[in-house]
DNA sequence: ATGCATGAGGA
DNA sequence: CCTCATGCATA
């Protein structure tokens, strides 16, 4: 309905990308893994069938058209995976399958202290906790700016040379070593995810802040290892479609903005003032309808196709191979994200 | 709210 | 090359 996005300012400097933290992939990875056999049956059976197969998914993409108002078929196999002839195992609860410790995020970076104050340190205080209801006015525009190259980006959080030491637990959060009193590391419990989801997102509307004022501001909190994010990542929050380890990450973050940002506003209020700034960068790609499908009808049957697949499949779809494979890349990632309002 | 993309880090 | 966390550009 109302898209309240006003302002999406930032857009950071590519200039540092030194070490990096390290999340828990391999964990996950190794479970994942350790659920893929199934595939590998089919995978061979159609290894010797690699034009069978993309016929068969094509085919299968046709009928998808058709079927659409004569059969019960979905289009989007994508998140239902195989609807042929696989029957994927280990996936149901795998929600917990993957979850670990919440290491995320580490960061060092640099923040430039910009501010061209415009008054004393409240408007100051406000603006960098909601760059939108500041006082003094023009204050969306600087958290993270550096707006410029068409493509220029990276991860914004992360490193801090501290040994990642996988003192991992397991879905139940006693981790407890003395990892800071504060609560950067939670309970990997879902229900408090979600419910906070939804707390965080109502109580953000109520400050008439904007996702993205959200994600500019959180990098004016300073909080070591922090950086902004981007409006997607606070949208994504909101509506639960990270990884369970991204949301425990986060949470801790924005809990600690949301606290600060109803405590400037006790203090002072001020008037909600718009501003805009406008430039145009990198362009997306986008594929169409029918190759979609097809992607699609390929995906079902296998997920994770070798690199010469990739490449036949770019070829007969006409796109570039790194297209498909970023596709692939996504779709899995999609298909993996917690949805714990299904599981949970 | 989402699609396509980048990149670090891990094998 | 993959996974994961994130982001820009869009619908």
């Amino acid at each position: 309905m109302m898209s309240m996005n006003s302002k999406q300012p930032f857009s950071m400097h590519p200039i540092l990308h030194e070490p990096k933290y390290s999340p828990l992939h391999s964990s996950s990875e190794a479970i994942r893994r350790a659920c893929l056999p199934t595939h590998s049956l089919q995978g061979n059976i159609f290894a010797g069938f690699d034009e069978t197969l993309l016929q068969r998914a094509e085919a299968l993409a046709a009928v998808d058209i058709v079927a659409q108002k004569s059969h019960p078929y979905k289009p989007d196999a994508t998140y239902h995976t195989m609807t042929t002839m696989t029957s994927m195992t280990c996936t149901p609860t795998s929600s917990s399958g993957h979850l670990h410790h919440p290491s995320v995020l580490t960061s060092h970076h640099h923040h430039h202290p910009h501010h061209q104050s415009t008054q004393g340190l409240e408007g100051d205080l406000l603006e960098h906790l909601a760059p939108g209801i500041s006082i003094g006015g023009m204050s969306g525009t600087d958290v993270c700016s550096s707006a410029s190259h068409p493509h220029s980006h990276m991860s914004a959080i992360n490193h801090m040379q501290h040994h990642h030491q996988s003192m991992n637990m397991h879905p139940h959060g006693l981790g407890s070593h003395t990892s800071l009193g504060g609560g950067v590391d939670s309970e990997p419990d879902p229900r408090e995810l979600e419910s906070f989801a939804e707390r965080f997102k109502q109580r953000r509307i109520k400050l008439g802040v904007t996702q993205a004022d959200v994600g500019s501001a959180l990098a004016n909190l300073k909080i070591p290892g922090v950086g902004c994010l981007s409006q997607s990542t606070i949208c994504r929050f909101e509506s639960l479609t990270l990884s369970h380890n991204n949301m425990v990450a986060l949470k801790p973050i924005l809990e600690a903005w949301l606290e600060e940002a109803e405590r400037a506003q006790r203090e002072k209020m001020a008037k909600p003032e718009i501003f805009n700034g406008g430039d145009k960068k990198r362009k997306r790609t986008s594929i169409a309808a029918p190759e979609k499908r097809s992607l699609e009808a390929y995906f079902a049957v296998q997920p994770r196709p070798s690199s010469e697949k990739i490449a036949a499949i770019a070829e007969k779809l006409d796109l570039k191979k790194n297209v498909v494979r970023v596709w692939f890349c996504n779709q899995r990632q999609k298909q993996k994200r917690m949805k714990f309002s299904a599981t949970h």
